[in-house]
Order: C-alpha cells, then structure tokens, then sequence
RNA sequence: GCAGCUGUAGCUCAGUUGGUUAGAGCGCCGGAUUGUGGAUCCGGAGGUCGAUGGUUCGAGACCAUCCAGCUGUACCA
C-alpha cells in the first residue's frame, strides 16, 4: 500500500506578458509584414538587421543596479562579465550600427527591419512583454524633407496594408514647439525640469483622458477608476490655461519649430497628402527623451471590437522623429537621422479584427485514411500523399493509432480536412480509391438522426480509379478554393 | 511602484451561518461501434481547494503574511 510517489509536476504556463502564436496570427503577420516591406522598398529603403542582444550601455540604459537589475530591459551579465541587454527598440541598435560602420557606410544612409522587441514591464490589454516592430530610418538628412518621407511613408503603409483613407491619420508635431510653450508660461529654467516632464505626460495623455483630465493632471492632479491618485504637474490656472489653449490651437509665438512644421506641412501637401493624411497636431508628444524635431504618430481612428465583444480604440500603431543625437553618442560627431516603427504585433490584432487579414485561411490537408497496417500497405497510402504533395496539393497520411478507423475520420473532421482518402482491402482489389467529401458530408450529417442512417449513408463518398486520385481530389478542392490549389 | 478585484480539475465555474469522502458542465481517454465524422448512452483518469502560519473539536470557507493573475493608474528609452 504504498502511498503514490509525488513527482514534480511543473504548471504549464507561459511567462506574463509572452504568447504563444497561432497559425493564422502567423499568417497574418507574414502578409502584413510583406505588403509593409513593399512599400518601404519602392521608397528605396534597403533590410539591414542588428540582432536581439546589445550591451546594456549601447542601448543607452543605466548599467543595471543590484536592486533591480532588470528594470525596464531584460539584461543579463555574459561569461565575460559584461552586461548585455534585449533591445528594446529598433533604433537605439541601429544608432550602434551606424557608429560602428560609418566608414563604409554611404549617408544619407536609408534601411528598414522588422523583429521581435522586448520591454520588462508590466503587460496589459494589447501590450505584450515582447512584440513585433518594423522600422524605417534616414540617417544622415538633416532637413525636413526627410521628416516629410517618412510621414508619406507612413500613410502609403496604411493604405498598402488595407486601412481606407479617413481610418487613419499621421499626427505631426515638433518637440520645439512644445518647449517653446514651456518657457512661455515660464518654466524653461533648469530648475523646472521634473515640471517640463510632467506637462509633456499630461499633454501626451489627451486622447485618453480629453481636455478635463488633461487640465487636471496639468494642476492638482487626478483620480483613476480604482480610487489611486495621481500626482498632477501643479500648474497654476493661468499655466493651464495657456497650454490648452496651445493644444487646442497649435499657436506658439515665433518658433523654429512652428516654422519646421509649416515646411513639412508644404512639402507633403505638394506631393498630394492632405489633412485627412497627415496632419499637423499640437497634442502629439511621443517619446520623452530623445526626440530633438519634429515627432509622428500613425494612429487607427476607427473602433475594433475584441474577443469579448468591448469596443476598443486602438490609437497609436506606430510613430516616430527625428534623433538627432542618438549616433553622436557614440562618436562625439553630430550625425542626423530621423525614422519610424510600426508596431507590427498590434496593428495585426487590429486589421484581423477588421477582417483585411486572414481571410483566405490555408485549408487543412487531405488525409490518406489506414486501413492495413502492414507495411506494404502503408508503403502504397504513402505514395498516395506523395503523389498529392508532388501536385502541390497539402496531404498527410493518418500518423495516430489506426486501429480505430473513426478516430480518423474524427481527426480529419475536427481539423477541418476538405478531404480523406480511403482505401481498403475491397477497393484496392478493384484498383480503387474512396474520395470522401468531409466539408458536403458536414452538410448532409445536419440532417441526419440516427448514427445507423449516418454511418450506412457514407455521405459525400464516392470511388474513383487509383489513376485518377490526384485530377479527381483538385476536382473537388476546387470547388471549395477556386484557384488556390 | 500605487490602487481595486480575483485565486477550487486541462478550461469555465458551483460549494449554504465553519461540519462526514470537495461537485457540475465542457474537454480528454476507453467502450457501445476492429470499414466511416455529428448526435446519444455507459465507464474512466484527472485536485497538495495559490502558499505558509494562526483561530477552532473541526477550515475550501474565518484571520495574518506572502505569492500569482486580472483591471485601472504611474513609468516606458
């Protein structure tokens, strides 16, 4: 009587944040990613990629402290002892690649990538821990026109990828702007600096909150759903003021920027872009830290549903700016650039829920049944799959345990096979195979009561010559793909 | 980080004021049916009740602490 041993049973669960993808998420994301790269190429942009791990400090981050080392980044110490780091953008590693080969590279430099980012930090709806981005950069163009580009770009990306004129919208604005209203409510000085910050936040926080939230996290400060305060800016009313009235108007007296942003404004207005394409937004802030110029933001003006029927406003799908600093990190040299992501992992949440992805779905192989299980047999079944495949049809035969034949019929069905192939004892003796129409029986068995009538009807099953095998399945694939086989 | 909510089978959940051996549906496996998918019927496997400590004759339930998940918020190069 001995009590049952207790072996360590791990709980099948995947890290927070992280997922797995499914064929069709896969699918999808080929697609987009390949209508993206078209785009992109017509531009004249070429691939260059950088791999996942950079050192830390290239990335830009604080060496990692001992109370939390992985703050932001997931980072690891080599064998050597050196920190290194997941990037957590595109940009930050291609800055290093540029530093590190200026010799030989030709500027202005124009490439784009795509691939897997990581962030550690907490997920939520929609943000995953690590996700898709492609990326499109001019390095080495200091002039608007190169902003300009990539604001075009953008826009042309939308519409290859499906989205109709009017359900998106590039928002352009220029961080010096946005300092110039900063010091006309007088907090330009050094000491005001933490102040600047929390204005940019609350100013970035618009389309989430609206002029009211915004107003208030710009003063006091504000409440949540759950009853947590956050800590506003502490403006005065006057300050307030005066920043939403920027926000609403755009207007900042004798500006650089200002001036930036109407050449941008003429530039894509002459190539053929209006306001319902790009557009010049006061509201938008994007990335706090090393943007110097003008920043974009290509945002989704339509509502998606998600799986559990909420309406959800997707926002910002990608943006981007000018970085005018980032290589000179590394090289002490001034070395302008300017660029932009998409995140690639959100918009094809969203453009799947639209239906613009997907909707030709790979269909399922034919499955070649086993009836004998002798290796003769089995030897003949796998010339039929062969003879399929060598027509460019998908096929497999049946790889579980054939000693029940309905389980494979049952595998078939539930992977929504268009087709099995059965050949027995009595068929192969007349030089025969059953074709049987899984998707018409599926019809037909809605109708049916009784397992002996379902069973005796052999629904959807008719024999053909073994010859004919391959003509006679495209025969009845196409009726369900047309041209796709 | 802060706040709110939630942790019971692979999944979704029930479990009464604290009371015997913790249940259901779905899914899975087997059988009715060794040559035919769906439906039906029968049987089976599957649980440290998130963890630890406490209160109690007795805890899945009550208390404390911790952990995890979800949602909001903050941060986000």
């Amino acid at each position: 009587m001995a009590k049952k041993q207790k072996t360590f049973k791990p709980k099948a669960r995947l890290p927070r944040g992280f997922g797995d993808r499914s064929p069709s998420d896969i699918r999808a994301t080929d697609e987009m990613v390949a209508k993206i790269r078209k785009v992109y190429e017509l531009y004249g942009f070429d691939p260059v990629e950088t791999p996942m791990f950079e050192y830390t400090e290239a990335l830009g981050k604080f060496l990692p402290d001992t109370d939390r080392p992985n703050a932001g980044v997931f980072s690891l110490q080599d064998d050597d002892d050196q920190w290194v780091s997941l990037r957590y953008d595109l940009t930050a590693p291609l800055a290093r690649h540029v530093a590190e080969n200026f010799q030989n590279i030709n500027l202005p430099y124009r490439t784009y990538r795509n691939g897997w980012v990581f962030r550690n930090e907490k997920p939520g709806p929609g943000r995953f821990r690590q996700f898709m981005q492609f990326d499109a950069d001019t390095v080495g163009a200091p002039g608007v026109q190169a902003d300009a580009e990539m604001c075009m770009m953008m826009a042309d990306t939308m519409e290859a990828l499906g989205i109709a004129r009017g359900d998106y919208v590039i928002r352009v604005n220029n961080r010096k702007v946005l300092d110039g209203v900063m010091e006309a409510i007088g907090i330009g000085g050094d000491e005001d600096a933490d102040k600047r910050l929390s204005v940019l936040r609350a100013i970035d926080k618009l389309d989430k909150f609206g002029t009211e939230g915004v107003s208030l996290l710009l003063g006091e400060g504000r409440k949540d759903e759950s009853g947590d305060f956050t800590k506003g800016a502490g403006l005065n009313g006057e300050q307030t003021k005066q920043v939403i009235a920027y926000i609403e108007t755009g207007d900042v007296d004798g500006n650089e920027g200002v001036t930036e942003l109407a050449n941008i404004d003429k530039l894509v207005r002459a190539a053929g872009y209006d306001e319902d394409r790009i557009k010049i937004d006061p509201s938008c802030v994007r990335g706090l830290e090393y943007y110097t110029g003008p920043v974009f933001e290509a945002e989704l003006l339509f509502d998606v549903t998600n799986e559990k029927g909420q309406k959800v406003q997707f926002g910002s799908v990608g943006g981007g700016g000018r970085y005018d600093g980032l290589v000179q990190r590394f090289m002490g040299q001034a070395v302008p650039a300017t660029g932009f992501s998409i995140g690639v992992s959100r918009l094809m949440t969203a453009l799947k829920n639209l239906g613009k992805l997907g909707a030709e779905e790979a269909l399922a192989p034919v499955v070649v049944c086993v009836m004998d299980r002798d290796t003769e047999s089995l030897g003949r079944y796998q010339k039929m799959v062969q003879s399929l495949r060598e027509a460019g049809i998908r096929a497999e035969m049946f790889q579980g345990n054939p000693k029940n034949f309905g389980k494979q019929l049952q595998y078939a069905d539930r992977r929504g096979c268009p087709i099995a192939i059965i050949q027995g004892a009595d068929e192969r003796d007349k030089g025969e195979v059953q074709i049987k129409d899984l998707l018409e029986g599926k019809k037909i068995a809605a109708e049916i009561e009784s397992r002996e009538e379902w069973t005796e009807a052999r629904a959807a099953q008719f024999p053909v010559p073994e010859a004919d095998l391959v003509a006679e399945v495209r025969k009845v694939l196409n009726r369900y793909c047309g041209d796709a086989v």
